[in-house]
DNA sequence: GGATGTATCTCGGTT
DNA sequence: AACCGAGGTACATCC
């Protein structure tokens, strides 16, 4: 993986690195005080500073200060670079479509420019997510309730779709929601949604609605009560060891 | 603000910039062949690859692959970095308690060890939120509805806080969500609830629920339509010029 | 520190 | 391209 980098380079020497870099599709990050502003979705403008702007071959362009996991500015991937020069300071800019948005980037001082070509090929693995929840669940529905049989997932109503539709062992049909994480209202609301809207389609009663996830806030709790719904407390294998139905604060 | 960058550095001295930016509180990036592991709230492993690494005196800690705008693996602000070298390869941790989270890189070769000191005391000024939203229907309730009058902001109900609470032209309580852009399904929920829960709180009915959105989804204005809530077309001032009660999907 | 909701959320999957 | 929901969401704010 070839590296050139200049420090405190020439504007002219900033400028030909960049356009190389955007022919040969590769990384470039440069380190200077600049100022931002960015019109779109939103708008904004970041008065001058000294930050780290790094841009991907594959559009995306990240303005990051000194601080903060989030780029203070950014362009999504799919976006299209430029640089040049003007009045003696270097301008990157950054444009997408649909929907539009422009990122312009003017710097007044430039301390390094660096042109990467990473070599990455590998994919991340990754655990504890709420697909291995409902692995977790398809492959012994008992630790969800004795007798529990889950029939579809992703089950499509007309307020969107269940995370598993079965039946219990009474032969109720059930809606369950899975959360890989503590939840607070939202899940709840998300959870009735379903129930109400399988209540309505063929007109009906008596479907359960159960929402599974580590713990629920207190508030979400009222709610799970006032809608006559329930909870499970289950987690993700690998992050936690609470299991079975359990007071909805459990937590230790 | 200085900048010192190593091409191709030995590992000592690689550490000893690392070191040396933990202490002086200097932002680091590293580029080169890594491999990432990681456990807390989840738990992933990356094989292999060229990627960039970035240590913020604040303990962020950011790995960038060559594409996508998220960072392929990261620590958050607040975590506690050190680096230490073990059978010729360099290791960086990333540590965080509350949760316990920790993060190991370990570097097969290095290409690039560079220590920044960024000077940045501006304040990012963003226009287009949904708070800008909120001050135009405050500054002009009429653009509403003609006669709607605001009473309280954050409202607080047992299912959370109500955007803007208020009384139309009749003196019938009203509660209006707000959103930036175009809603879904999510958005008539979290409204649906904060309207039942106001009618249950001193029971009682006919409590208007309106949507301020630019637009809902199919989904979304059926969903307000089961209720019985309402939908206005609004947005922020420079993000569109739409305005007005209309159809939920109007959008040009 | 927990709870709640916004975000230029990002991202992947599906229609 | 739009829609829908998950996310190691991050982040601010309020308690």
């Amino acid at each position: 993986m070839p590296v050139l980098s200049l420090p405190d380079p020439p504007l002219e020497d900033a400028l030909d690195l960049l356009n190389t870099g955007f022919e040969c599709g590769g990384m470039i990050t440069l380190v200077g005080e600049c100022e931002v502003d960015y019109d779109g979705r939103a708008s904004s403008h970041l008065p001058p500073g000294e930050r780290l702007v790094i841009l991907k071959p594959d559009g995306t362009l990240l303005v990051h200060r000194d601080e903060q996991r989030k780029p203070v500015n950014w362009q999504p991937p799919g976006s299209t670079h430029s640089a040049r020069i003007d009045r003696d300071r270097l301008i990157v800019e950054s444009v997408r479509s649909s929907p539009h948005e422009e990122i312009e980037i003017v710097f007044e001082t430039l301390m390094q420019a660096t042109l990467l070509e990473l070599d990455d090929a590998s994919d991340l693995a990754l655990a504890g997510s709420e697909e291995d929840l409902r692995q977790r669940i398809l492959a012994d529905p008992d630790v969800l309730e004795a007798g529990f049989k889950a029939m579809v997932t992703e089950r499509e109503t007309a307020a969107g779709a269940i995370d598993i539709y079965g039946q219990d062992a009474d032969g109720t049909p059930t809606a369950v929601e899975l959360k890989r994480r503590r939840v607070g209202p939202d899940a709840v609301g998300q959870l009735n949604r379903y129930v109400e809207a399988l209540e309505r389609d063929p007109p009906s009663r008596s479907i359960r609605g159960i929402l599974v996830a580590p713990s629920v806030t207190d508030r979400a709790e009222e709610l799970l009560a006032t809608e006559d719904l329930e909870f499970i407390s289950l987690t993700t294998e690998e992050s936690g060891l609470s299991q079975g139905r359990s007071s909805p604060n459990s937590e230790e």
